[in-house]
DNA sequence: CTGAAAGCGCTAACAT
DNA sequence: ATGTTAGCGCTTTCAG
């Protein structure tokens, strides 16, 4: 395993100046340099991150915690994350919750992190008060994805907005009946989405004067299963909706398909509309509040390299746009006057 | 940042001493062992992982190089490996290829795992023949998946059995025409899937004495999309499919949207077959050969841990079962008799 | 069963 | 512009 003092010998200099000559750093004359470089590449060296974070005491990597990296929503939002992080010359450690509790506790409670990595990316759960302590004690960059938490740097989509975008849709093409899947707005991996998703369909429609109906409100529980159960359940009320807003398109697809089930016709006898613009959105033909997905990734890499180079470093609030993306699931309830 | 001497001030030993007990290494007796680990929680100390790893030259983290995270059958298989490596307290690196090249060249050509990770996972792509020399160059533990190499520790299906599963269930249902959807069998990201699928399909044809027709042969890319663009030529063929094998889910689920756009009633008009039993597959009734997903993940994990622990290592090659999970989207060709 | 001391491979002051 | 000299925090002989 050639080292840098290989290379040193080498170019008869010292190990400093080869180091210094690799990295970049100034006060090495241009001919050394290219020499050390050449040298290092003939040589194959590879400097050791594990010599080099002892000395430097950084590692050049950053964890990543995922609740459910087989969701593509975080599947993206890593994507995007990892190509920032790589083409900056950082690592990514992946760490899956997928719904254990206990890795959920070790990974954060433990200050396992601390001397592993620099920075931190949480994706859309948000950290309990114990765990937001733990995190803070870490004393490094941290940047939650999908939360709204004052003080600390966040990178999300206004989920307000965005439910609110979905049902006024709704309202707009005439429907009064509108139900609502969302998840559970508790337990485990406590998202601040639901609970943003639902205050902006019921204000919406309190401000459109369309009372609220506790029994249109259904938990999908974020999957395409649980948005097929929620829609069922709807779908059998007697005075049933002919609207549904799910609080993602996994579910919205499900409710697509229960509807299919009840020979249901969609758009004409029940509107859909969902949030993300998933992948498989457009092939559904599924109407959805769309928001950038790889991006929120980006731009979370980007926020925690930010505060690596930084000191004094100012945890930013980062709002992603979104927008209505109008396809075939939605129309006006059957009886409706156009416009 | 409290440190293995701190704790070694506290409980007034040697270091040494300190770090034999909380690695559980023999020659400590088991009251200063328990002292220790009681002083080193109470201190909240954490080794270094730097500093291990420099004094002992293993990192405790393995590379799992993806060539797309964003697909679900990737992200299943990271998700099993996660567990794996987790539960024997292994990090996992993620490098997600994305179908860049140039992050393919980079992640396999220079040695920037060598001194990274103790151990690599490659996922589904086969290495080409220079990548394979820099990965036996590296002199790590290397397991693929989804491949036959001899030679290389893989695990994988039987990729010919389970196209031939596939096209023999349509074969015994009466179907004579027979479509097969797979990706391009070259490439940069060439899997070992494709070219043992599409040698399956035409092996059992011709094995039932079905000649063979090119045209009913379409790539599907592997995408949802790319599905649905070739089921629709194939759709198009005057004398068109009554039956349609895809070679992944994600591409059947597309190859029936293009069935329902033409006005094609699955399964009275058009069979579908996929492979790989996707989350989706069950929502759509999709018939398809079942892999192990997540399980491959699991194993892949485990043979490379198992190669951490010996030093005389055979690489073992682990093929996991399919089966034909029937579900609603194959049945008879219109006009044939009932058994 | 425990301790002293010598590194692991690199970086960072401080010299020159 | 380059070299010298200490470490970084842990593990590992080798002694005792």
């Amino acid at each position: 395993m050639t080292g840098i003092k290989d290379v040193a010998r080498e170019v008869e200099m010292s190990t400093a100046t080869v180091s210094r000559a690799l990295r970049g750093l100034p006060g090495v004359s241009e001919e050394t340099r290219d020499r050390v470089r050449e040298t290092a590449r003939r040589l194959g060296y590879v400097p050791s991150p594990s010599a080099a974070g002892l000395a430097t005491g950084q590692t050049r990597t950053v964890a990543v915690i995922v609740p459910f990296v087989t969701q593509w929503f975080f599947a993206a939002v890593v994507q995007g994350a990892e190509e920032e992080l790589r083409s900056r010359g950082y690592d990514l450690l992946l760490y899956n919750l997928a719904g254990d509790p206990a890795a959920r506790h070790r990974v954060f409670s433990t200050s396992l992190l601390t001397k592993r990595v620099d920075a931190i990316l949480v994706l859309s759960l948000t950290p309990s008060r114990d765990e937001l302590a733990s995190l803070e004690a870490l004393g490094k960059p941290v940047t939650i994805v999908g939360a709204d938490l004052p003080g600390w740097a966040t990178v999300r989509i206004d989920d307000h907005l965005a439910a609110s975008t979905a049902t006024q849709h709704l309202l707009d093409l005439g429907h009064r009946r509108i139900a609502y899947i969302g998840g559970s707005t508790e337990g485990a991996l406590d998202f601040t989405a639901p609970v943003e998703r639902v205050a902006g369909y019921r204000a919406t429609l309190a401000a459109a004067g369309v009372p609220h109906d506790p029994a249109l409100e259904a938990d999908g529980d974020f999957t395409v299963a649980g948005g097929m159960r929620a829609a069922a359940e709807l779908l059998e009320l007697a005075d049933r909706p002919t609207g549904i807003f799910a609080a993602s398109d996994e579910m919205a697809i499900g409710a697509l398909r229960a509807a299919r089930d009840r020979g249901l016709r969609v758009p004409e006898d029940l509107s859909v509309i969902g949030i993300d613009d998933h992948e498989m959105a457009d092939f559904f033909d599924l109407t959805t509040v769309a928001q950038p997905v790889h991006e929120q990734g980006r731009v979370a890499a980007q926020l925690v390299l930010g505060a690596l180079g930084s000191d004094d470093w100012d945890p930013e609030q980062v709002v992603l746009p979104t927008e209505l993306v109008v396809r075939r699931t939605t129309a006006r309830p059957c009886g409706t006057p156009g416009p």
